[in-house]
DNA sequence: CGAGGGTTTGAAGTGCATCAAATAGTGTGG
DNA sequence: CCACACTATTTGATGCACTTCAAACCCTCG
């Protein structure tokens, strides 16, 4: 996967011209990141933005005593530190590797100078930053209005392709631990809710692959606990 | 206070163009809001956004079993409902005047067109989104990582004047009822919180009367268990 | 004064966390 | 290919924080 490549799974750079995107395919660095390795830390003094290629990317902070909270994990077409811009350079979360990852960089500050130049270019940035927005505002409200049963339903929900129709068969996209943090909760949480949501939607868990006869037996269970409804993810 | 007084509490308007705030000016309606009244509701059909002059506004969401999350509690300065210019026209959660409110509504489409002609504009609606984003975060780790009472001190810490040295005297700005279910908790439990927050700070507390010798009284207690450190909160 | 909501208090329940230990998986060197 | 070391996951027992349900108290406002 080339500059060109990564930069247009991301939705900012999607549709973009020709021409503006040379301009950041040129400026791009493309790497191979290993799992365990820290992309960048809370509060670091930042230069660089990433777009994720492959991989999986967690975002984190941590308190003085210790403990962390995890932010977002994010995958393919995903932006990192993008934010920094509006926060003095300084990046709001730390980022670690947890899956083994292929990134695009890119400096910030030609992403600075290219939105205060090209409103097309701004509003993507507005639309990303909005649909985040929103993500987060779901996220609370699952933390206040859902059982963690029903927040791993949620998190299934999402791995899901909603047009699908029929039987679906998913995999887990990284280590339990971790999408029990994703999740706000403990791993012994997690694995007594995934046996609580077996128990409770009929769904056929096996590891770490999902088997349910169809997206409806876990919306129904899951969704009516929220305020919108299936499917409440992004799209496109 | 009219429409330019308004607008200026506002982060968006202030040191704008002169040119450019009049146009923003001249498309205002300033309007008196009675507590209990609803501005719009989530998923509406969205024309409006408001900028608030005084009072206090809730932004919610329902669930279809009748739960409700509140997403935020804001007072003058804030904006209201301009995130659905990046929702296809709809509103991303219920406003409900909390306390009287003085409104000033304006078009969305008047803003769409000039934060696309006007990079100035749109750095600043960017540094606003920006800020809520980070208060967004800083909100979901609160929720994983703060007791009860750590999260209401983090509350009055947030009315604080973080300048200000010396005994602080200060009043809840609405219903504790309100406050509670803000901080994601029931009025119950905020009601216990709150006596044993009063107990591990020695902070004096009389009806919705607090009194302490210090802010270090609290930011000690309740930013211990946070990854920012006091002031975490947005000056300016 | 009395009605009605806001607030507090008490008693009991629930869900998740914690601590501890067993089991399953994975990768390593022999 | 096996045994070991190490980590991930599961299970059990117990504890704590917050919720729920119920009732009292308080305050304000007609």
């Amino acid at each position: 996967m080339d500059a060109h490549d990564i930069l247009t799974t991301s939705y900012l750079f999607r549709d973009l011209d020709t021409e503006l995107l040379d301009i950041f395919a040129r400026a791009t660095v493309v790497k191979r990141h290993a799992k365990g390795s820290l992309l960048f830390l809370h509060q670091d003094e930042a230069t660089q933005f990433y777009v994720v290629g492959s991989g999986w990317v967690k975002l984190f902070r941590e308190t003085l005593d210790g403990k962390e909270a995890i932010v977002d994990v994010v995958n393919a077409g995903h932006l990192l530190g993008e934010t920094a811009i509006f926060e003095q350079n300084h990046y709001t979360s730390s980022a670690e590797i947890v899956e083994d990852a292929v990134l695009a960089s890119l400096p910030l500050s030609l992403l600075q100078e290219k939105i205060e130049a090209d409103p097309k270019l701004a509003m993507k940035l507005f639309t990303a930053m909005s649909r985040f927005r929103r993500q987060q505002e779901d996220e609370l409200e699952h933390r206040d209005l859902q059982t963690a049963p029903q927040r791993i339903g949620c998190f299934l929900l999402r791995l899901c392709d909603p047009n699908h129709n029929g039987p679906v068969r998913l995999n887990l996209p990284y280590d339990k631990m971790l999408i029990a943090s994703r999740l706000g909760m403990k791993p012994e949480t997690f694995s007594r809710a995934l046996n609580r949501l077996k128990e409770e939607t009929q769904i056929h868990i096996d590891g770490a692959t999902i088997e349910m006869s169809s997206i409806q037996q876990l919306s129904h269970y899951s969704c009516s606990a929220c305020s919108s409804s299936y499917p409440c993810q992004d799209l496109g």
